[in-house]
DNA sequence: AAGCGAACCTGGCTGC
DNA sequence: TGCAGCCAGGTTCGCT
């Protein structure tokens, strides 16, 4: 359930189950999921204590009362389930229709103040590691990484500046994690439909000539910010849910004006929403509206 | 160098 | 009912 949205939704879930409390003990349940877990992980975490629970895109990042910080990423698939005193709470769209899900739950932390919590993923495209704290920005997963759309840094003219000569289509140009680190394929979809921008567009069309913004770049850094603080207010998107809502999925899904709508009405001008692939990924968009 | 496609892995859905 | 094929929120690798 991965992009920025959805993993500040699982922040702010994990946040008061986990900062504050201890580690007191950790099942890790198989050697690796992207990659092999790092050495002496379930050691290194056991009876530490979390100082802070932080998102850098689409990472997650507890700082531990050592020199470690602990790094997690979902990957497509990666879900946290937190449980306390038996009464189970549930984070992202997680349970199945025949109950809890338990083959795919990969490592479990446990806690002082009672909570459990448990990270599932079906597919194995998560990770987790531990990198020093102190240098968590030089660090291998964030050297090299682009700017946070919610900060002050995402405007018209940074775009301009990123994008200025690229050929590349905004598409791509826009899930490219060292330009702007935290869009996927459905909130880049949303945003280039609010800005009514061609998808195939090439991304340098968003700088003038000296380089600096036109008014679609400043147009598009205002709705990537719309759409993500939107997408975070309605506890992200869930996707492929069977189970019945429980307050604690996100809506945002209902929310897509193109996103998965393939045939659908533009709400626009209520033209077929169109599918194509850009770089082996869907991409819907309204050819009247973005052209 | 940039820009594709494939790979990683599992499961759900569609269509024959 | 079975089965093949396609698709999925991400990232990384390797080949033009």
């Amino acid at each position: 359930m991965p992009e920025l949205p959805e993993v500040e939704t699982v922040r702010r879930g994990l946040e008061p189950a986990m900062v504050g409390a201890r580690l007191s003990a950790i099942e890790q349940r198989r050697p690796d999921l992207r990659f092999p877990f790092p050495e002496r992980f379930a050691e290194r975490l056991t009876g530490r204590r979390v100082e802070a629970l932080s998102r850098r895109a689409k990472y997650l990042v507890a700082e531990l009362d050592s020199d470690d910080a602990l790094i997690m990423h979902l990957g497509m698939s990666g879900r946290f389930r937190v449980e306390r005193d038996g009464e189970a709470a549930q984070l992202g769209e997680f349970h199945h229709e025949h109950g809890r899900e338990s083959a795919h739950d990969h490592v479990v932390f446990r806690l002082t103040n009672g909570a459990t919590v448990t990270y599932n993923d079906t597919r194995r495209f998560g990770f987790m590691d531990l990198v020093p704290r102190a240098g968590l920005a030089g660090c291998r997963h964030f050297a090299g990484m682009g700017l946070e759309p919610l900060g002050n840094a995402l405007s018209g003219e940074t775009i301009a500046r990123l994008f200025a000569g690229k050929r590349t289509p905004l598409k791509a140009a826009l899930l490219d994690q060292r330009l702007i680190a935290g869009l996927g394929n459905i909130y880049v979809c949303e945003a280039l439909f609010r800005a009514s921008l061609d998808p195939r567009a090439p991304a340098g069309s968003l700088a003038d000539a000296a380089g600096g913004p036109t008014g679609q770049a400043e147009l598009l850094a205002g709705v990537i910010r719309d759409v993500l603080v939107e997408a975070i207010d309605a506890g992200g998107s869930t996707l492929r849910d069977h189970a019945q809502t429980d307050g604690s999925l996100g809506y945002f899904q209902h929310a897509f004006r193109v996103y998965d709508r393939e045939g659908e009405p533009c709400p626009v001008c209520a033209a077929p929403v169109r599918r194509i692939v850009q770089s082996g990924r869907s991409t819907f968009y309204c050819e009247t509206c973005q052209a």
